[in-house]
DNA sequence: TATGAATGAGTGTTCATTCAT
DNA sequence: GATGAATGAACACTCATTCAT
């Protein structure tokens, strides 16, 4: 519903299969960078400092990723693919537009409070590399498909009358930057509450999509 | 309405007055980082690359600027009082919160039609110095103070019965979070429609704020 | 008898010990750095001469030191340690006060002799870094240390009736002083006669200090 | 008796005379310098801060001074030369050598007390440019001649019979270090009571030289 | 596989010196 | 004479990446 089938992101895969201790080796790397980037910031996130996170040396990390880059794209690859599991799994009996709008942001945000230092760390590395090539690109790709799909979903909920006549791709955009807000704010508040946020932020967008039968948008 | 008075950030300014060919330096330095900024992205915006795309050299922004922080506080000085003057000539006669509130929204967006790449740059300088000590704190003070107003806003609203009764603090963030998303929206867009999206900004947060007949929040 | 204990001064020293080409290479740069303040002085001893003397690349040093402070405090240390320990053994067998100054005046400069690069390196650094935090805050108390230790055994011996009535401090600066100077002047003497300077300046503080049986101090 | 006449420094002088202005500047300036060396060190006295100082800008001091090694040589120069005056004045009357010789420590030691950052301000620079062309060996140079003059002045009180049967080099190396340590000995002390220790020091070298009755120096 | 020593490019910043005004 | 803007080289330090072991 919300986000396209994740691949790896080394393209192409590499022509023999991993062996196993590879990508427990793998794993442990995007584990300590996602760690690490959600701790001391992206800037500071430097091998050394992800490799020491890890126990093992900086130079393995090159030994398993072919540049920073690759590493980045794979953290974000592994994170958004856990998060869209979950996500889809959780959206995917809906019945109506308007019900599956709610569970997807629901599903978000309870998602977000369960892991908020990938959420975190996803997002500094969207902001520190937008526009470059590399993560930068694939990361601004990979939204643009959020976004498509976000639209998609608007567009056909106002063909079968569920919801106002907006348009979808402003509230595409609007619905995708306050839920990337929202792990910062629970993260900058003492003791959130997480099922109240997820119901607070699915009625606001309820409500701004919902039709209505007094007011007609004016303009 | 959102924003508070944003004074020089040099404390305290300098005793001697600046220099005519001084100040022009300045605010070229001070354009070619904003440019530098939102063109390569914060992380690689080093005085080297400011300084090339300024035609000058490395050394004289140090010379100029105390530090790369004093030169960046600079920047979010000059973009935010430029446009606080804007926001606050269009919004101080507004007659009610929900006039008001669509006038902010409005007025912002336009603003960032006319100046993207200065709110680009702010974006950038904002999400990649969060937590960090200099401008990083004053921005993210800056930033609270403006959750503040908006909540405040928000409550004032409810209280006159204007507004339905939701939470105000997470509809602040999100409306925050929408406004700040709209910059780089625009930047993607070949032939933005600014008044169009203006318009559908302020409808969606008019809508997800307006007393409603019919429906209650459930749970 | 003129020095404290040297510990390394690596606060606290690394949990894990350190390989055997690490510690080759920490030598190699400590041996460096010796040598090209040695020879163009301490302002003109930047990384990139000590590596070129070192044959090997700028970077290296910071990937060995976490400072230039630190690498200067290594060289202290690794200096002052080998100089006790050399002086300690020649003058814990002492019987008289006299005999103790001799043997330490004595011992010293035949150091001097043996070591001149290394004292020279020490000296620049002490008068270069004197009243900076770091290292000169560091080489600032161990001096004062070092006065405090010849002015309190000038002081026993003159309460044993061994010494002549003189102010203590005054004398423990200029022996201090004294003996600090002659490396310098071992250096620029061609063919310098250890022994024979060794014996003057040990006689000079001996007649300096003496009890005499006319003279009298006036005034 | 100590130093020898110190000509300007700029050699050679310029063809045409100074002018009372540019004199004037030159002399603004190089108490500027001082100043600015006594206070913040050698390290830290840029053209910037001495000009800060002085009140002029940085540009005019490389327009009276050739180079900053020809400013510093220029205050030593100066320096120098009002030292001597003061030493030659007070000594030249010496009826023996054993009373020059305390004239002159006591003389130079009750100038350090007057003139503390002029001294300080020698000693930085004499210290940082050790063994480097210009000013440093200039004033290794000086030195030099300083320690010829003392060495000779024992060399002679000896022949006269006045001084034991010392080795006038090391005596006079010993000497002049000391003499150079008593500034910052001063500087450290909170109230000198710069009369007695000329005194001691005066009697330290009259012990040291003179000659004994029962002593017989051995080896 | 894994290490960690090593490099070279890049960072912001300082500074003596130059030069148009 | 004097200014102060401007440069270019140097500084300590960081870091992704390479490679001998």
């Amino acid at each position: 519903m919300t986000r396209e089938p994740s691949p790896e992101p080394d393209q192409p895969p590499p022509a023999r299969a991993r062996t196993f201790i590879e990508q427990a080796r793998r794993d442990q790397i995007v584990r300590a960078a996602i760690e690490t980037i959600a701790d001391v910031g992206y800037a500071k996130a430097s091998f050394a400092r992800i490799a020491e996170r890890a126990g093992i040396s900086p130079g393995l990390i090159s030994y398993h990723f072919r540049s920073k880059d690759q590493l980045l794209g794979q953290v974000v690859a592994d994170v958004e693919a856990a998060m869209e599991r979950a996500i889809v799994d959780a959206t995917e009996g809906a019945q109506t537009y308007m019900s599956a709008l709610r569970g997807m942001i629901e599903t978000q945000i309870r998602y977000f409070g369960a892991h908020t230092s990938e959420i975190v760390a996803l997002g500094e590395i969207f902001s520190q590399t937008r526009g470059e090539p590399g993560v930068g690109q694939a990361a601004g790709a990979r939204r643009q498909g959020t976004l498509d799909e976000l639209e998609g979903m608007f567009r056909e909920g106002q063909q079968e009358g569920e919801f106002r006549d907006f348009a979808p791709r402003p509230m595409a955009v609007a619905l995708l930057a306050a839920l990337e807000a929202m792990p910062s704010e629970l993260l900058s508040t003492p003791d959130p509450d997480v099922e109240a946020l997820a119901d607070e932020l699915a009625t606001l967008f309820e409500q701004a999509t919902r039709r209505t039968r007094s007011r007609r948008r004016s303009r």
